[in-house]
DNA sequence: CCAGTCACG
DNA sequence: ACGTACGTGACTGGA
């Protein structure tokens, strides 16, 4: 029989500390049980254990702590946030079967010692304290966990390896450190002698009662002499400290310890109220059925479908998922009364039933639908539920939206079978009730049915078209830029006297601060920085620097936008990006593979870039953006008088604000004034802090600290909002939109003041960015309607957050034009106008403005 | 796979 | 005493 013995504190401290601090939406955090859990997993893997015992200190009162335990006072306490997860994590161990020890008057420690020499053929002990290496024996071996770079790894002790480290056996470790003490155990060992001298001791003569027998008899400096001496009561006082106990009244017999079957249904409900879904799959639960007012889940039936009405439901409703492969479909699976699933193979039957507005469609995904319908010349019509959509509103902080992830997090029981398609299928009439009330209940229908459903179809639309680009025209810039870095790299080798990697932030480290000598301005958790700001603050130091910033920028712009966008230009010379409407915690939209939301712009070298992406022929493009669309978002919600005023007579906002913060008349505001006063505008929509704010604009933290406040006193309105919002996100655990967008902020009740202080910054911020960003959803969806009934030929391609580009059919740019600024600067009504800037050119560098 | 860097709003 | 403005995605080197 094998028994894997944990030190259950030890290991959730280091799971607790080694991985972010993770939350559910209700804010309760979990990274420690689910760094144990992970732990825990990996080693059963491993040592496939028949017995699992995990022990647990039991803690003192902290009175006691004090008064009588004063060899534990050095450690740490447990922070709360980790306190309050130890009774789930033991919980979760029951559900599991698997058997946790404690005892009062024992530590963690005593209870692994007793169970080491237990009746077992071979007993690992996992553990992150060096401690219990003493513990080690011919059938005894200590899983010293570590973590590194925050991954957990784990190397087994037996006599040879810990030899091979530390040329010790397992007794003498207790030797060892009643001579070098221990500080973060309190255990004083002799005075003066540290790990080195103490190593050497044990080595040459063994035991501390080999040593101490004739102290005048070693053959040691008078110091280390005169150090014993005096120590030697320590020293023994050190070793009964640092002896762990062997005889911990527990029970030790195997079939204490054999890991039972534990109650899987009840783990299952308990792991999704800890939203850890990953974790239900890992452990093997995703199959079990829960159990939940007499309702058993039952087994999937498959049936095939021939005829749309095989594929309804009894309401008459369509609930189904769907299989694509490149945009081709592979097979539906429809749920169908009586816990059956119908299986569509008929991509042209599956088209009928999209197109089709009478049938009310659920589905777990709808963008690929659109796709798919649009593609073949049809919409998808009469989508009424989508259910990664709806997750994401319910809770932005997830990373995906599966329907089994939302079953888990509803307590849904899942009918067995094999098909992963078939099961969500079958779960989507139940599924889109609960969220569908869940979206009522939060207010959030409007945003969910009027913005966030029929945007799935414009985003599908505006990847199925892509951006036509200039591909030669990348090509050669690539050739130039290629050309002009091979030169700045012969020069900056010749200049550091040898090459090294210059993308290598670490080879460039050793270069500028150890051959080179440049002072050290910042560091990283690995090293040296090397970012362009520490960069630019060196320039004047040696001649080295500005062809690094430039190396740089041009390897940049040569290998994510000349490489990059190369490799995924199409045969028909257009690119096309993935718009995922999931992926931020805002409600903004993000662009992947490739980013078309980052395309070079503030350098005029990297903008030359946007002279590629261009309009089909006898085409222009229409670029339209907001202006200041976030800073009006703010003077709305804030309702702040001075702002609303500022932005309704039309002034620079910049200017104005410079007139408020300096106390100046607006013709006196120069450009530097302006320029910090924009500093401070941006600080105010991210959360200000006056240090970040000093080092942006190159002030003394006090100056900025007096802007902050003669800004927050001139705009008392905006002062009120960053007090309420703060206010009322602690209140409620979210903050939301206009809206009702919203996201849960469990950094909030963190004790870290640091990771407070962040929650904070968010509380203020995602309000105003989150508004703006369904404005713009708004506008999107009304610019792709009007270009449809208007029967024009001109097609919305990108967004770029407060941006967007139509390519504009031959003779419809008026129109165009005025469309867009129509839909955009009426998308809503707030109590200060939106505007929004309008050009037409042959490529987005022409049309930008 | 993570850290560092840098492109954008 | 400590870390330092919000939200993204791509590329590179190095464990």
């Amino acid at each position: 029989m094998t028994l894997l013995a944990i030190d259950g504190n030890s290991i959730v401290n280091r799971a607790f500390y080694g991985i972010k601090m993770l939350a559910t939406k209700n804010g309760k955090f979990t990274n420690g049980i689910f760094g144990f859990l992970t732990i825990l997993q990996h080693l059963r893997e491993q040592y496939s254990p028949d017995c699992i015992a995990v022990a647990f200190d039991v803690h003192a009162p902290t009175f006691r702590h004090k008064m009588y335990d004063q060899y534990k006072a050095g450690r740490k306490g447990m922070p709360p946030e980790l306190r309050e997860q130890m009774p789930t994590l033991k919980e979760i161990l029951r559900l599991m079967g698997i058997r946790t020890v404690e005892k009062e008057g024992w530590e963690a420690d005593d209870i692994l010692g007793t169970l080491s020499v237990a009746g077992f053929d071979r007993i690992y002990i996992a553990t992150g304290d060096r401690d219990s290496l003493q513990l080690i024996s011919d059938k005894a071996n200590v899983l010293l966990t570590s973590t590194k770079m925050g991954t957990t790894q784990t190397v087994c002790y037996d006599r040879e390896k810990l030899y091979e480290d530390y040329k010790m056996t397992p007794e003498l470790m207790i030797d060892l450190k009643a001579l070098m003490g221990d500080s973060s155990d309190n255990i004083p060992g002799v005075p003066g002698i540290g790990q080195k001298t103490a190593t050497d001791l044990i080595l040459r003569y063994g035991t501390i009662d080999e040593i101490f027998a004739d102290i005048d008899a070693l053959d040691v400096t008078p110091s280390v002499r005169k150090k014993l001496a005096e120590g030697k009561d320590s020293a023994y006082l050190s070793y009964r400290l640092g002896t762990i106990s062997k005889e911990a009244p527990i029970p030790t017999g195997a079939e204490d310890y054999t890991v039972t079957e534990g109650d899987p249904a009840a783990l299952r409900l308990l792991l999704a109220d800890l939203e850890m879904y990953k974790m239900i799959d890992r452990l093997g639960l995703r199959d079990i059925a829960v159990k939940e007012e007499n309702t058993t889940a039952a087994a999937i039936e498959t049936i095939e479908a021939s005829f749309i009405e095989d594929c309804l439901y009894s309401d008459g409703r369509a609930y189904f998922t769907a299989q694509f492969e490149n945009d081709r479909f592979l097979r539906a699976c429809f749920a169908v009364p009586g816990c059956k699933v119908a299986l569509l193979r008929d991509g042209a039957l599956f088209l009928a039933l999209l197109k089709n507005k009478e049938i009310e469609k659920y589905t777990d995904a709808s963008k690929p639908l659109h796709r798919f319908a649009l593609m073949n010349g049809v919409c998808a019509e009469n989508l009424a539920y989508d259910c990664e959509l709806a997750g994401y509103l319910i809770n932005p902080n997830a990373s995906d939206y599966t329907v089994s992830n939302a079953a888990a997090e509803l307590h849904v029981p899942t009918p067995a079978g094999e098909d992963a398609l078939a099961v969500s299928a079958a779960l989507l009439p139940v599924i889109a009730e609960k969220q569908l009330a869940r979206l009522d209940a939060d207010e959030q229908t409007p945003l969910y049915r009027e913005i966030e459903l029929p945007l799935a179809q414009v985003l599908a639309s505006m990847e199925l078209l892509g951006v036509k680009v200039d591909k030669e025209g990348i090509r050669l810039f690539g050739v130039e830029l290629s050309r002009r870095i091979d030169a700045l790299v012969d020069e900056i080798y010749e200049i550091a006297g040898d090459p090294f990697n210059l993308n290598s932030p670490k080879q460039l480290g050793v270069i500028l601060f150890e051959k080179l000598g440049l002072p050290v301005r910042k560091k990283t958790k690995t090293g040296y920085s090397t970012n362009a700001e520490v960069l630019e603050s060196l320039a004047d130091e040696h001649p080295i620097i500005d062809k690094i910033l430039e190396y740089r920028m041009l390897s940049k712009l040569n290998s994510t936008y000349c490489e990059g966008l190369l490799k995924v230009v199409g045969d028909d010379g257009r690119i096309r990006s993935t718009f995922n409407q999931t992926e931020t915690r805002t409600g903004r939209i993000s662009s992947s593979e490739p980013n078309l939301q980052n395309i070079p712009v503030r350098s005029e070298l990297g903008r030359e870039m946007r002279r590629f992406f261009i309009a089909d022929d006898g085409y222009t493009l229409c670029d339209a953006d907001y202006s200041q669309i976030e800073l009006r978002v703010l003077a709305h919600i804030a309702n702040d008088e001075t702002m609303l005023a500022a932005f309704n007579q039309n002034e620079d906002i910049h200017t104005a604000t410079a007139s408020q913060v300096f106390g100046l008349p607006a013709e006196m505001i120069t450009p530097a004034l302006r320029s910090r006063a924009k500093a401070v505008n941006f600080g105010i929509v991210y959360g200000i802090g006056a240090f970040s704010l000093a080092k942006d604009i190159g002030v003394s933290r006090n100056e900025a600290s007096q802007y902050i406040k003669n800004y927050l006193h001139r705009f008392s309105g905006v002062a009120g909002y960053m007090d309420s919002v703060i206010e009322k996100a602690k209140k409620d655990g979210y903050v939301d939109t206009m809206f009702h967008r919203r996201r849960y902020l469990p950094e909030l009740s963190a004790s870290n003041a640091v990771q407070r202080a962040f929650g904070e910054r968010v509380a203020r911020n995602m309000p105003i960015q989150g508004t703006a960003a369904d404005i713009i959803k708004i506008a999107m969806v009304r610019v792709y309607q009007r270009l449809k009934t208007e029967g024009l030929r001109s097609r919305l391609i990108l967004q770029i957050h407060d941006e967007l580009i139509v390519e504009t059919a031959p003779g419809e740019e008026d129109a165009v034009k005025k469309l867009l600024s129509e839909e955009m600067e009426n998308a809503v009504q707030l109590n200060v106008r939106l505007a929004a800037d309008v050009h037409a050119g042959k490529s987005w560098y022409d049309a930008k403005g």
